[in-house]
RNA sequence: CGCGGGGUGGAGCAGCCAGGUAGCUCGCCGGGCUCAUAACCCGGAGGUCGCAGGUUCAAAUCCUGCCCCCGCAACCA
């Protein structure tokens, strides 16, 4: 019996959870479930991270103030995940007591031991623009919006020594091969750190919405320094610490918050002078139409969304329905690379694998017994009997490898090759043929197996498992001819009903029609492909000027950037730095009139300032066409 | 020359490190079975294994060069 730890990360509360969050968090739960199956202690713990500025910002903007709105925020949450049947040991906020007190805590055992000191963020600030500006960003000395004189200005600020790991860190991954899995995202990680570490700011003075700095106490914790320490501040580090001995844990995350992960939290435990993580696993994303699923694309899908999709589809009772978005999640999700998410890949994944095969399966076991009036199937070994304990023997143990390695899609194949397997002992065995103990042997060895893989399934589909178990009567186990014998309840109807396309519509009334309007609406998430409709006022904020190119030059050693020097008429000349280099010579660009966005706030793009944007439609290629006039505009004229 | 990963039948992947019948899932076609949810089982069609060289008796696999794609970074305002 060993111990188990394993956590998602923290979510951020400035939005609602969607099917990325629940992927990572059904992926955890389903790693809980196994390593309780086999009688590991264990201890999974997911949560909410809720400080900083952006959180304040939407909070004021919804004129509610943040506690109010996080602990809103934080409920959703935990909504969805009861909702995904999430069976966390612990749910961990960045606002409770228990989490600050250790962040404050640690920010002191750092600061005694010299890891923390106090630095200074030094720039140029523009008070109109409220904004730091680099050296190299000044237009003689001016700033370069205003074009007015701007003051040198220095904030304190913490700062963690994360330099002093850089080395410490290498060996870790030089040592630890298996430390960030899969390996492609060690390497990214491991070049991260050798390109030089250097030491982070970790406190903020003008960030009221965060945890004081308790020797210094106008200064707040940085929010990631804040978010990481919940890996323990969740066990009870530095009080009563019983927790601890979970530690270390692993770390499950999305491809973007790696750097965090593998290198800030790691060197962040060595000064701490505790052991880093046992692992970090790193999955990628869900894509939607080929694009990642984000709020500003339009493109999320919501797990609630799904279910009721499923439910409705498909006539299943909601736990059920739950289920079927686990198993699809966990099998055909993202865990290594980037994963088709949308209702073609769902019903893919829902046929083949829950219909056709693991639900099938049951439905003809059980409805042989039931035509030939034979109700029990007490146990009979011979043969048969061994044949199908060797393949149990041999999936259970790439089973156990599977999950060994956080490997769930493996896990799971492994019970649906067992699956396979009896589908083809039925047909190969042909139980018709047989009556006696030949027949019952058969009968046994089959519900047994199923059983067996059953379990294997329920750390994916815990509450079908269990409506599986209530049919066979029988207690759900990995230990193959365990039961005595089979006498179980033939009246159910199959497990997972086959999705068909055009049952789709007609369908719908089949269970419980409470508020069916609703769930018809929010049953078919079809990717948005516009974006939110504007008021003019919004639309009249954007100042859109015909430009003439007068000088155009590529930026050094950059592929697509080009640098133009614009006419704008009354506005007068601006420098337009475009990512159009892949499609445009410089020298055909001369003369051109375009349109330009004259008040967007301007960038530095390789060291150069651009003051504007010029617009393009982007192709499917990727390559941009720039948008041209009509006539001959003056430089300068507005568009609207 | 920034770092890394990859290009395998219609789709998604394995095989490559330790050369020797190109495998899996889905889709398609045909057959079988009759216990089952148009299911299940069997068989088949379909592949220049990115391109060009090289090593070898033998290359998807090793070597060299090139092309393309994707991450990270950077520059997509």
């Amino acid at each position: 019996m060993g111990l188990y730890y394993v956590t998602t990360p923290i979510y951020y509360v400035n939005a609602e959870p969607h099917a990325g969050s629940a992927y990572t968090t059904v992926y955890a739960d389903a790693l809980a479930r196994y390593h309780r199956l086999i009688g590991d202690r264990t201890f999974f713990l997911t949560g909410t991270d809720e400080h900083g500025q952006n959180i304040l910002k939407v909070a004021n903007e919804k004129g509610i103030n943040p506690q109010e709105f996080v602990d809103q925020m934080a409920q959703k949450f935990k909504d969805a995940w009861r909702f995904m049947r999430i069976s966390n040991d612990d749910f961990i906020r960045t606002t409770e007591p228990r989490h600050e007190k250790v962040v404050q805590r640690v920010i002191e055992i750092m600061y005694e031991k010299g890891d923390i000191y106090l630095g200074t963020y030094q720039g140029w600030y523009c008070p109109k623009c409220e904004t730091y500006y680099g050296e190299n960003e000044l237009e003689n000395g001016n700033c370069p919006i205003h074009k007015t004189p701007v003051e040198f200005v220095s904030e304190e600020s913490y700062f963690f020594k994360w330099s002093k790991y850089q080395d410490p860190l290498l060996e870790l991954y030089r040592t630890n091969p298996d430390f960030v899995v899969p390996a492609t995202r060690l390497n990214e990680i491991k070049s991260f750190v050798e390109r030089g570490l250097k030491d982070i700011s970790v406190s903020r003075t003008s960030v009221p919405w965060g945890i004081p700095v308790p020797f210094d106490t106008k200064h707040t914790v940085y929010v990631w320094y804040d978010a990481l320490i919940n890996y323990i501040s969740a066990l009870g580090y530095t009080d009563s610490g019983e927790k601890m001995e979970f530690w270390p844990g692993v770390h499950l995350i999305g491809k973007d918050i790696l750097r965090h992960h593998a290198a800030l939290w790691p060197a962040m435990l060595m000064s701490l002078e505790l052991r880093v993580p046992k692992r970090v696993v790193a999955h990628g994303w869900w894509l939607v139409s080929g694009q990642k699923m984000s709020k500003s694309v339009g493109n999320i899908f919501s797990p609630q969304d799904l279910v009721s999709h499923i439910e409705n589809s498909v006539g299943l009772t909601e736990d059920i329905a739950v289920d079927a978005l686990r198993y699809f999640m966990l099998a055909a999700g993202p865990q290594r690379d980037d994963a088709d998410l949308s209702l073609e890949a769902l019903w893919g994944t829902y046929n083949a694998d829950l219909a056709n095969d693991y639900g099938n399966l049951l439905h003809r076991v059980l409805g042989f017994m039931k035509k030939k009036g034979i109700d029990t199937a007490p146990k009979v070994t011979g043969q048969r009997y061994s044949r199908v304990a060797a393949v149990v023997e041999e999936q259970l143990q790439k089973y156990h490898a599977a999950y060994e390695k956080e490997d769930v899609q493996g896990a799971l194949s492994s019970a649906l090759d067992l699956i396979k397997f009896l589908n083809d002992f039925q047909d190969k065995e042909k139980p018709w043929t047989l009556s006696g103990d030949d027949l019952a042997e058969f009968l046994y060895s089959e519900l047994e197996a199923y059983r067996v893989a059953t379990t294997m399934l329920s750390p994916a589909m815990p509450s079908a498992a269990q409506r599986v178990a209530a049919t066979l009567q029988a207690q759900l186990s990995l230990t193959f001819g365990e039961v005595s014998g089979f006498n179980p309840d033939l009246t159910q109807p199959p497990l997972f009903p086959r999705f068909k396309e055009d049952k789709d519509k007609d369908k719908q009334g089949d269970k419980g029609g409470a508020n069916n309007e609703q769930t018809k609406e929010s049953a078919s998430p079809e990717v948005e492909e516009g974006k939110p409709v504007v008021d003019y006022d919004t639309f009249s904020k954007l100042d859109l000027r015909i430009g003439l190119v007068e000088a155009a030059e590529r930026v050094p050693k950059s592929d697509k950037l080009i640098k133009l020097s614009v006419d704008l008429g009354s506005l007068g000349k601006r420098t337009i730095v475009a990512g159009i280099g892949l499609k445009y010579e410089p020298e055909d660009l001369v003369g051109k009139r375009i349109v330009v966005v004259a008040n967007l706030q301007p960038r530095k793009l390789m060291g150069v300032l651009s003051h504007g944007m010029l617009l393009a439609a982007t192709g499917e290629d990727g390559l941009p066409n720039l948008l041209s006039v009509d006539g001959q505009p003056e430089p300068g004229t507005k568009i609207k």
